[in-house]
RNA sequence: AGGCACGUACGUCAAUGGUAGACGGCUUCCCUUACAAGGAAGAGGUUGGGGGUUCGAGUCCCUCCGUGCCUACCA
């Protein structure tokens, strides 16, 4: 009963400190250390979390019992957007909108929720048997967390790689916030492409514009062909009459215009589209916005159309521009649409202020680091490795403000006449001022900015602390995929530019648990398989088993290999119970009258421990898995069992009997050593009913 | 639109260029005193198709088919 043994020993080993670092007495064993991937405050586990904490409990555990000094250190991350968004959905049940409550008490009521209910992982982490050392747990908006974000602030910006600027962003209309291209999907969209004709000024002719925006056109300053473009060239000195406007706009050159697409003819509204802001900024062209922070139509829309949702006035348009004759034709046409990946509301560019962080020379600093050290070291190094420096060679600077409440609110402050004073505290921004008649900037920071800093922020820094001078550099970072470039890529670049070192020097990419039909695992499609319900089923140690063998390989959910692993614990308790049931106190048996058989386990083990060892030092857990399985079951099972079993149940006690029920054990002993990383609840069971009082680990 | 990965037994997955394996499932037999969630024996593969390199290819190269993922400013 696998549960019996999961209930006994985690609170056991959690209070007698078997988890920190401090357990190992030798001040010159090395050390061993993973911070663990902050899951999100609001999350609770899922199959993910679980074969991550799995791999990183199986390498925690095995340093451990090979004498390192070993931590694994805890978190969560306070996930701005997502918190903000659950809150707030309770709030509204209760009829409430946290704009009523203002933004202290919202806070406060943020931080209630968290002391409620938040820390929910931690429970379920504290179930899958992960030796953390809780003691030193930590949370993103920790007093000395924020500090350390403060910090970072203050001195990326006193160097000018943080600044604050007007420039076209993604906004999400229903969250009222700013993303960064991060956190913003794009999805493929069947959708239409109209072909809208603008009259040429002092002429009978127009020009033809395909656009998946007609409504956007009510903001257009220009329109763009390219300059080899032969068909337009005699567009040089004329001006195009934009319909339902009485504007007249130039017609402009430029490169980006592909003469392929469409028409060939391009029209530009600068405020509100990524390219067209840059080529408005290119030819000196007027910002027209016409839809604003909630997706409506502005005053600048002009008056049929103020107020108007943007797809309202997009039907408005199109049947203006059919009324007028002006709609030349509307085709299929499928194309990628970006939208907010937590609510999946259709990002609308604007022109907004946002602060933003430079990346070039960051980035510069993750690749000279990939380029002379070759660190970090991912595994499995393809494609990753691949993907990682081709990403950073396209870096563009990060949008890092957000128009929410919870979260690390930015350290800038502005005086009455608009100065901005950057500053660790309101005291120092005061006294720099010189008056306190000062007001912060309501905006915090993305959530990823205090991630970044995590390897460090939680060992100490800005301090220099013992834990940040013994446990950082860690040693591997175990992750999936998905946020290679949201987090490792950045933890890599604060920890060069912060402690002049790489945060790790590994990243094990893990892979992706799949459903049964090979489909992703998503909240949305409902076929996520609970780990809880696979523990509560199977037990824990037979679904660690089951996700170590996952390793780095997308797999395909198997029920039926979580319960052949829970026949291998079994397997492991009868055989246990046999070698306990002849078990008599231990003697010192002469190594000379070994027989055959007990050279034979012996060579057997030691090779599987040599394995074992080497297999998790290269990061092969299938392998380690698969090795221990077959030592247990095939060799000393069916063979070595078997083979001592006349002796050890001999009647009459004898040196011959002694030696054998010895031997017996101390094979068992070994082998409930080399299973632990992977099974901690079943060896820690069978090893407290071993005789004598030996530590597992 | 580019880039990357994958395709091996009925299923899920392994195999530094060197005799294609494991677990589950399936077939037959066995309740043998640790364990039937067990034991013993067995069937099952032109490694997606085609071509090439090599003494030798699941593995390297080319191509086609299929699947998945990532990146991207084509209106």
């Amino acid at each position: 009963d696998p549960k019996q043994a999961e209930q006994h020993h985690y609170e056991r080993w959690e209070k007698s400190g078997a988890f920190a670092p401090e357990i190992n007495k030798d001040p010159d064993a090395p050390v061993f250390t993973i911070v663990i991937p902050p899951p999100n405050v609001t999350g609770s586990l899922h199959m993910g979390h679980a074969l991550q904490h799995t791999l990183m409990d199986v390498m925690t555990r095995h340093k451990r019992m090979s004498g390192f000094r070993t931590l694994w250190l805890p978190g969560v991350d306070h996930a701005g957007i997502s918190t903000q968004l659950m809150v707030s959905r309770a709030l509204k049940k209760e009829g409430k909108s946290r704009h009523e409550l203002g933004r202290e008490k919202f806070v406060e009521r943020v931080w209630q929720w968290k002391h409620e209910s938040g820390s929910q992982i931690t429970v379920q982490m504290r179930r899958e048997g992960a030796s953390v050392d809780w003691s030193r747990e930590k949370f993103t908006m920790d007093d000395d967390l924020s500090r350390a974000v403060r910090e970072v602030f203050v001195r990326l910006y006193e160097e000018g790689w943080i600044y604050r600027g007007n420039r076209i962003v993604n906004w999400c209309p229903t969250d009222q916030t700013v993303l960064s291209d991060l956190e913003v999907e794009k999805l493929p969209q069947a959708g239409k492409l109209y072909y809208l004709r603008y009259p040429i000024k002092n002429s009978d002719r127009h020009v033809t514009v395909a656009t998946t925006r007609p409504e956007t056109m009510l903001g257009d300053t220009a329109v763009a062909v390219n300059p080899t473009d032969e068909r337009y060239g005699d567009l040089k000195a004329q001006t195009v009459l934009l319909p339902l406007t009485d504007r007249e706009i130039p017609v402009v050159f430029d490169e980006y215009v592909d003469p392929e697409f469409g028409t060939g003819v391009v029209k530009i509204t600068p405020a509100h589209d990524p390219n067209d802001y840059e080529l408005g900024l290119r030819h000196n062209l007027a910002q027209v916005v016409v839809i604003d922070p909630q997706a409506k139509m502005t005053a600048e829309a002009g008056a049929a159309f103020t107020g108007l949702d943007r797809y309202a006035a997009r039907e408005k348009v199109v049947e203006e521009f059919e009324r007028l004759g002006l709609l030349e034709k509307v085709v299929e046409y499928e194309f990628s649409i970006s939208k907010c990946e937590r609510c999946k509301t259709v990002i609308e560019p604007l022109i907004s202020t946002q602060w933003f962080m430079k990346m070039d020379q960051l980035r510069d600093l993750a690749l000279g680091l990939m380029a002379n050290e070759h660190k970090p070291r991912f595994v499995p190094e393809t494609p990753y490795e691949k993907v990682y420096t081709n990403w950073l060679e396209n870096l563009r600077d990060w949008t890092i403000s957000r128009q929410l409440w919870w979260g690390h609110q930015i350290p800038a402050w502005y005086t009455k006449d608009g100065e901005v004073i950057v500053a660790r505290s309101a005291e120092e921004a005061r006294e720099r001022a010189g008056t306190t008649e000062l007001t912060q900037d309501p905006d915090v920071l993305d959530t990823w900015f205090s991630s970044a800093l995590w390897p460090f922020s939680t060992l100490g820094w800005p301090t220099e602390t013992e834990d940040l001078k013994t446990f950082y550099p860690t040693s591997v970072l175990v992750t999936a995929r998905d946020i290679i470039f949201l987090w490792v890529s950045r933890m890599v670049m604060t920890g060069m530019k912060f402690m002049g070192q790489e945060p790790f020097d590994d990243v094990f990419v893990t892979g992706t648990i799949l459903d049964v039909q090979g489909q992703r695992m998503s909240k949305t499609k409902m076929n996520g398989v609970d780990p809880l319900d696979v523990f509560d089923k199977f037990g824990v140690d037979a679904t660690r088993l089951t996700l170590a063998q996952v390793g780095s390989t997308d797999t395909r959910w198997n029920e039926k290999q979580v319960e052949s692993y829970r026949n291998f614990a079994n397997k492991i308790w009868n055989a246990a119970r046999f070698c306990l049931l002849y078990s008599e106190p231990q003697i010192d048996t002469d190594n000379t009258d070994l027989q055959l058989r007990d050279r034979w386990i012996s060579s057997r083990l030691n090779k599987t421990a040599r394995d074992v060892n080497a297999a998790l030092n290269s990061y092969e857990f299938h392998a380690a898995v698969q090795t221990l399985y077959h030592f247990f079951w095939d060799d000393f099972c069916d063979w070595y069992i078997e083979l001592v079993k006349a002796d050890v149940t001999a009647e009459e006690d004898t040196p011959q009997r002694r030696a054998a029920r010895s031997r017996l054990l101390t094979v068992l002993e070994q082998a409930l050593r080399l299973l632990h990383p992977f099974m901690p609840y079943i060896t820690e069971e069978l090893w407290l009913r071993l005789p004598g009082d030996k530590q597992l680990h």
